[in-house]
DNA sequence: ATAATCGTGTTGTCCGACAATAGCAATATG
DNA sequence: CATATTGCTATTGTCGGACAACACGATTAT
């Protein structure tokens, strides 16, 4: 042996907490909706006292590994999308991205996804689509925040119908990353509403036809559409989203 | 007045310190690489006790907006996209995202990546592609850790080379999510190092060219040259991809 | 039977203390 | 004089215990 020693393994005892009970919760020992032990059984559990537990529990309650039940109690809960986009969606504006980036990428995924939606979408799903544009018909002409809620709608559902999460998280964040800046610009867009609608339609269309190209078409054209709204209503796309 | 009264703010104290200090990040008051004031000192500004601010303290640590610099001090960092990706993807794992699903992403994403680079990469970008190249085609064929890092950096490179953060987040997370499989795959397949290295070649010639649909199709080929290791390997693409 | 009350279990917050560290200054050693 | 060692100090990490706040369920009163 050549004497040697490894280093030994020293990090916080509350990181320490957080990684053994992640370290459960993927290997499935604590399973989606199982609750925590309280706080007690934890420090008994691990040898060490409250406030060392509770900063590990505040590490993985902000991962979204546990959430707060009735009685504030936490219980596991295995991120979904939707989460995954929320946190994405909040450290994207942290870090200062600009319009014309959540745009770009709006620009080049969400022709993609329609494309895939058209072949993918189920006729329920389609359902679902038109209901929204329906719903989108019946609000008056400026009803800017009903406006605004159906158009975002419209893109969740065709997210949602692809039927894969990491694509889904993705889409949505940047639904949430333009759905605050789209309010104010909306309103500001004349006859937004009609020219929503109109592309909602090819859009279905193309969605029943199951015409892929057809479909990421009018997705590109929906979306530079919406994009004008932000020069007409002068933002400055170089701006940060916040 | 109505006599009604607002709800009253009613949340833990811990996270009223986190969001007061996330806020002061977001408004700028605290600029990317402050220092935080040192515990004591923020028990007194907020009036609450060290184990509080502490709490406080571990979520934004885990939202990764303070880091620790020397002297275990921590220091303001707006998040950058490889911390959101690094995020991302492990929450995708966490949440039990399947082959399936990434694949699927990354055969929807890249290609539309590729054709974008195809206008947009600078030629000292093209460059250090080629030069990832080089080193690739330099390894030994059985060396498989190596062929894979380069694999995955050549992606890398593509998406640092859009100039968009928000993609260049998404398409580093999706290679998060490939990268340690990959390496198991990449074992079992027969001439894994020529079909990635012929398969870039092409790539590079069109990056060159300024040719997105081919960029875009050789893409699309690369990748599903890649899944079918998969295949070769009798990996289920059902399974999570822990 | 419904509402008010009480108990109890658990989380939220506080206090105070001390150990463990990191960085730096002072000192010893050659 | 230069370098290695030691000690000092500021700060973080952990501890233990205490009590308030709160949610829930059981009990009692009307």
């Amino acid at each position: 042996m050549d004497g040697s020693f490894e280093p030994i393994e020293r990090a916080p005892a509350y990181t320490r907490v957080y990684r053994a009970i992640e370290e459960k919760i993927s290997d499935g020992s604590l399973k989606d909706g199982a609750h925590l032990p309280i706080e007690a059984d934890l420090c008994a559990q691990f040898g060490v006292t409250r406030s060392t537990v509770r900063e590990g529990l505040r590490l993985l309650e902000q991962t979204g590994l546990i959430v707060r039940g009735p009685a504030k109690k936490f219980f596991i809960k295995r991120p979904a999308a939707a989460d995954i986009a929320a946190a994405a969606s909040k450290s994207f504006a942290l870090g200062g991205v600009t319009f014309s980036e959540v745009f770009d990428a709006l620009a080049t995924l969400y022709p993609e996804a329609a494309r895939l939606a058209a072949r993918r979408l189920s006729p329920e799903k389609i359902a679902d689509l038109k209901k929204v544009r329906t719903t989108l018909a019946l609000v008056a002409d400026e009803n800017h925040e009903a406006t605004v809620d159906s158009a975002v709608a419209f893109f969740q559902q065709i997210a949602k119908g692809l039927d894969n999460r990491v694509m889904l998280a993705m889409l949505q964040s940047l639904n949430l990353m333009i759905g605050e800046s789209l309010r104010h610009v909306i309103a500001r867009t004349p006859k937004a509403k009609d020219r929503i609608l109109s592309a909602q339609k090819k859009l279905v269309e193309a969605f029943e036809a199951r015409d892929g190209d057809l479909a990421a078409e009018w997705m590109r054209k929906h979306i530079s559409d919406l994009k004008r709204g932000y020069d007409v209503a002068e933002v400055d796309l170089d701006e940060a989203i916040l």
